[in-house]
DNA sequence: GTGAAAGCGCTAACAC
DNA sequence: GTGTTAGCGCTTTCAC
């Protein structure tokens, strides 16, 4: 196959070291020497095998990132921002992508941590603390999107109860009081952080939670349009709607407007996200804006820096959410109820 | 750090060979040899060394793909679609997001080859013919949307001339004579085939071409936005929009909405891809569909075929689009222009 | 069924 | 400045 180092020593005339100075520009090489070896580099088309180079030097300077669905741009953006980062910081990013399936998930931690990456960057919301827990033993590691009560792991979030609490205030302050609340799956604490914002925002003004208005959903803008149909069943409809993420706010509103509703005007409806299709919907989606490319950047930030000073650092990064106002929300204080 | 095989061995009483046997699976080993030494691999909670083994085996059961622009959904979907027919054959996927820079382009395709994967996929607008060319000879290789006159290298690829014409003998049909034209980014081929495609269109429908209607563009979403500001400034304005992709036509949509405008009242639009986003804005996206999944399947079953046969299999698979009418596009036969 | 020896391609450490 | 030696962790080959 490809010429090794030794064919390379053969044609240049040299040892084999001098050979592997001159490829990692390495203590100072004759002018002579060193032109005689590029130039049997590149008649040999020479190129390292890794696998043998990093054998030796047990690092190789990439960094593997693990998500569940690649097609979703919210970690389309964080793995874009993740990679600007990495590489001004001199490492490449290999991604893969689980699928949301727990053992894909395994088996791409398995390879990283196989030598194949010098650290692991987390965006894993399925998979339980303790393997979380064990891992960070074995290889560094960063988790996104997700905390987890341990001080030594490092971890990059947003608190997700904050943002819910934000959105679902705005409504109530809107008037509202009948707020119908479509959540995320199951196994994903988020989703239950969500729930928290939302629960606590009720009781803080003083709402009773009406679990009828709660309604399991999937991320998807199927389960949007499917909690439209539950909701407006019920006797004393929500006159708004909280929607865990901005798909599934984008299909209650789609379902709605096909049922004949208006949004705002017979539902504000509030997102979770930001996706960038949020800005484009008529009408725009108010939503809570999440700092995804910021968490990408923090992450690989954090991480690095542990790496390089081999000393604990500021370990939790935890971020701001930001409400956008938009125009699927009104308030209805001026109405009779 | 990791307990190694060595270790493996000596916790249980043994060579290293038993151990290794009993890893892979190999030849027999007696039950009580075997139940020891899988004690041992919890015990120490071993883990491979995949730089070790690769080195010896030469393969490593990983496919590399370098992308342009993973956060890009068209692209997110080719990956998954890869990933998903490389998994059922026992590959596992590794992705490298060039962000559109031929250097890191380059810096992937580099690591790649030397030997972190067994073969690569191609989905490298930027690169030029002749490298791609030497790089075909030096490992196993499949290019993705994108055509070489060369029948040796593997390819998959949608003829972008063609959808081009269809999405555009669209507007026309529709009574459109003045025609904007958002362009992809320089340097890459599928730009010009594209290009090619709106200008055949118009010369075979006796509507000159007119420079001003065309602009540069990026791919991204803020280009599409950059367009309308041009497009609007001009003294006869266009009554219609080509999009060289979804996401720059949903910036034309979005900037033209902020601006008071509307979609297809004003401006009828026209995308290529069919992102799945293109169904879910309002209005729906009319647009070119690109056979993306189909494509990601593809690739990966030809390429695969030709390592496993080792021999010359069907190399070349041409691709055909679909216009998928929606409504940001409408007749203006009946009006005055 | 199991083990000992050799070597994959490279670099670290130490000579000279 | 350059070469020699040893060894990274694993598998292949061949012996027993």
């Amino acid at each position: 196959m490809g010429a090794t180092i030794k064919d390379v020593a053969k044609e240049a005339g040299v040892s084999v070291m001098t050979v592997s100075r001159v490829i990692n520009h390495k203590d100072y090489i004759a002018d002579k020497t060193r032109v005689k070896v590029e130039k049997a580099l590149k008649k040999l088309n020479y190129m390292p095998n890794m696998n043998a180079r990093n054998l030796v030097t047990n690092k190789t300077d990439f960094l593997g990132i693990v998500v569940p669905d690649i097609s979703n741009p919210f970690f389309g953006d964080l793995v874009k921002a993740a990679e600007k980062i990495a590489k001004e910081r001199g490492y490449s990013i290999i991604l893969g992508d689980s699928d949301g399936d727990p053992e894909a998930e395994n088996g791409y931690i398995e390879a990283f941590r196989s030598r194949m990456c010098d650290a692991i960057i987390l965006v894993a919301p399925r998979i339980d603390d303790q393997k979380i827990r064990e891992l960070s033993k074995a290889i560094p590691l960063v988790l996104v999107d997700r905390m987890i009560s341990d001080d030594d792991i490092i971890q990059v979030y947003l608190d997700n109860a904050e943002g819910a609490y934000s959105a679902v205030t705005h409504l109530i302050n809107l008037g509202h009081t009948r707020i119908g609340f479509i959540m995320g799956p199951e196994n994903v604490p988020n989703t239950y952080r969500r729930k928290v914002g939302y629960v606590k925002a009720l009781e803080d003004h003083g709402i009773a939670v009406d679990e009828e208005l709660i309604v399991q959903g999937d991320f998807i803008t199927e389960t949007g349009e499917r909690a439209f149909a539950e909701l407006i069943k019920l006797p004393r409809r929500p006159t708004a709607v909280f929607g865990s993420n901005d798909l599934m706010a984008f299909g209650f509103v789609r379902a709605a407007n096909e049922a004949g509703f208006s949004v705002p005007g017979d539902f504000s409806v509030v997102g979770f996200d930001d996706v960038y299709l949020s800005a484009m919907m008529e009408p725009g989606l108010t939503t809570v804006k999440y700092p995804i490319i910021q968490m990408g950047k923090q992450a690989i930030n954090v991480l690095l820096d542990s790496l390089s000073t081999k000393e604990t650092v500021n370990l939790r990064a935890n971020l701001k959410h930001e409400l956008i106002i938009r125009r699927s929300t009104r308030s209805i204080l001026d109405e009779e109820q």
